[in-house]
RNA sequence: CGGGGUGUAGCGCAGCCCGGUUAGCGCGCUUGGUUCGGGACCAAGAGGUCGAGAGUUCAAAUCUCUCCACCCCGACCA
């Protein structure tokens, strides 16, 4: 493709809105412009790159026996009434306006509508059945560029089987699937197990690359793989040892002390003798919630603790309940359910709010003093803790989940009624799996991990070209016809090229072809021209070498074979 | 939905606080010429409903109000 012709709108200065590093140079290459928030078009250079992911996908899903639908976005509403997800999805759902259709986020309902119309018998499963294509989301706040939008291109698969072990056997066949995917496009990423009941399934994966453009919180350990949301990860740590010595509660004066910092400065005591109080509602019923020192409340965890409704206290309502505001709560005296974090478990001679404005009380006991008190793990696991998996030590970090893989069930063959017959005669609910991959996701997340600071740096099997070829002159009469030869030649032999056959200076042209991060360039000059070499240049490494004109073809082939 | 911020030429920005002539700058673009190995130079030029609407005023990019769009933080999240 010669640059000169090639709609490729590079951009010198970082755009206003573009934040995450990926977003930046996807603006910067040319790849995408933002039509609205969360809605991008992509140009040609990004829909080579899009076409290229989609094609790896294609082909592993091929691979385990997929076959690829073309299913509608325009969705009859009643469909998805069937399954109460009009009303699950809520906002995020869209509308059309003039017309009882939604735009489907995801294609549960439309595949299960197919298969209760004809996968009837135990004889017609396994299937597996997949779409790449574009779903709309209308999320409330879109962001991070393509990362977040609310119409991106997914591959999703759904399995239908006729047992819960057959079920496991699709579920492991995209396990073993994604896995390829995700390496031959590159990335560097790790497998996040959760046992997530709201959907009715019964496992599930979420396939997660770090980066601080993520939503998602995870506790990591590079050393055994343990990988878990940080909403339910555990960590290896020690809590409050019990002193031989047992002192008596005391009250303590102190004004304006209303952090656990501040009550340590205030009495020059370590943070580990001190129990932090938090008051949650729930279900209309206060809660006191104790934790060592700064260590924060997990709320997923408590809410899986106590289960129904629960929320933190209003500041205006801590008083009513306690005596005291924040900063000067504590268990003693407290009426009501007390939870204690584990680490608290036994100690004694701790610190903690007197439920009393700017008091505090010493010498509490949790054997003695803190009666009917519960221990749970509630906290929030932090970098540098230990893994619960091995003896090295957990990170903890945002994510991004390019992939999750679904166990579903029978929830929506039984709400829309799709039913087979096995080899009895007995009527069951098929079996299914859900599986989902983000497109642009791994695209960007291919740039958070491939880039520097001149641009993005391709790797092969996602480069939208294998070369980009560089004449610096174009009008000097052997520098431009010895480019096209190459051109024509690298072509020939099936390597697709990016021609700047443009009349711009040479450094221009550089900076351009950094930035847009080709494999390889071929850089085309008269001086070494008048020897008969070309320069190669290895984006990745910035590693250039003289070559001989003759040679160019064969020392490509070369590197790409590495 | 809550908090914060931005909106001026294709892009990045100044001007706004303290209202006052033809609204500037850099990049990009057009034409001509000179250059040609790391975002060149000279000359001439084109390009603006100052986000939209209403108001205050002799006078509004500038002050007031309403709305819209976009970004960030939070809430929410398949």
């Amino acid at each position: 493709m010669r640059l000169s012709k090639y709609f490729v709108p590079t951009l010198k200065e970082v755009p206003n809105d573009a934040v995450v590093t990926s977003h930046i140079l996807m603006l910067r290459t040319g790849m995408i412009r933002m039509v609205s928030a969360g809605i991008y078009s992509f140009l040609p250079l990004g829909y080579i790159v899009m076409k290229k992911i989609s094609e790896i996908i294609r082909e592993e899903m091929d691979a385990i026996g997929g076959q690829e639908f073309h299913l509608p976005a325009l969705n009859p509403k009643e469909i998805w009434e069937e399954t109460g997800r009009v009303e699950a999805f809520g906002d995020i759902l869209f509308h059309i306006k003039n017309r009882d259709y939604v735009l489907a986020p995801t294609h549960e309902e439309i595949v299960t509508y197919h298969a209760r119309n004809v996968v009837k018998s135990y004889k017609d499963m396994p299937q597996i059945w997949y779409q790449i294509q574009t779903k709309f989301r209308n999320e409330p706040r879109p962001r991070s560029g393509v990362i977040r939008g609310r119409q991106f291109l997914m591959k999703d698969s759904y399995t239908f089987d006729n047992s819960w072990e057959a079920l496991d056997r699709s579920y492991n066949l995209h396990d073993k699937a994604y896995r390829k995917i995700f390496d031959r496009c590159r990335l560097k990423y790790f497998v996040v197990g959760a046992s997530s009941g709201a959907m009715g399934g019964t496992g599930s994966e979420e396939f997660m690359v770090k980066s601080d453009a993520g939503e998602d919180t995870v506790a990591y350990c590079e050393s055994c793989g343990y990988a878990a949301n940080v909403e339910v990860a555990a960590s290896r740590i020690e809590g409050v040892k019990r002193k031989a010595e047992s002192k008596s509660i005391y009250e303590i004066s102190t004004p304006d002390v209303k952090s656990i910092d501040e009550l340590c400065a205030f009495l020059k005591i370590d943070e580990t003798q001190c129990a932090k109080s938090r008051i949650y509602v729930h279900n209309g019923e206060p809660v006191l919630i104790l934790m060592l020192g700064n260590d924060e409340v997990n709320e997923s965890k408590l809410v899986s603790v106590l289960g129904g409704n629960v929320r933190p206290g209003h500041p205006d309502e801590l008083k009513e309940i306690t005596g005291a505001d924040a900063g000067s709560i504590g268990p003693m005296g407290f009426r009501g359910k007390i939870i204690a974090d584990h680490r608290l478990k036994d100690a004694n001679n701790m610190f903690s709010g007197a439920n009393k404005n700017d008091y505090h009380i010493g010498g509490i006991d949790f054997q003695h003093d803190v009666k009917n008190v519960e221990y749970q793990d509630l906290r929030i696991v932090k970098s540098e803790e230990g893994c619960p998996k091995c003896e090295m030590k957990l990170e903890v970090f945002s994510a991004i989940e390019l992939g999750h893989i679904f166990k579903l069930g029978t929830k929506y063959s039984e709400a829309m009624a799709a039913k087979f017959i096995d080899e009895k005669g007995e009527e069951h609910p098929i079996i299914m799996g859900s599986y989902g991959i983000g497109v642009e996701r791994i695209m960007a997340c291919f740039i958070e991990q491939h880039h520097d600071d001149k641009g993005i740096v391709w790797e092969k099997p996602l480069a939208p070209f294998d070369v980009h070829l560089i004449a610096l002159n174009m009008k000097n009469e052997s520098v431009a016809s010895t480019s096209e030869k190459i051109y024509n030649e690298l072509m020939q032999n099936g390597i697709s090229v990016l021609f700047d056959d443009r009349e711009a200076a040479a450094g221009f042209k550089f900076n351009d072809a950094d930035l847009l991060g080709m494999p390889i360039q071929i850089v085309i000059g008269e001086k070494k021209l008048k020897d008969n070499k070309v320069e190669l240049k290895i984006r990745k490494v910035n590693q250039r070498l003289d070559v001989d004109l003759t040679e160019v073809l064969n020392n490509i082939k070369m590197l790409f074979a590495e």
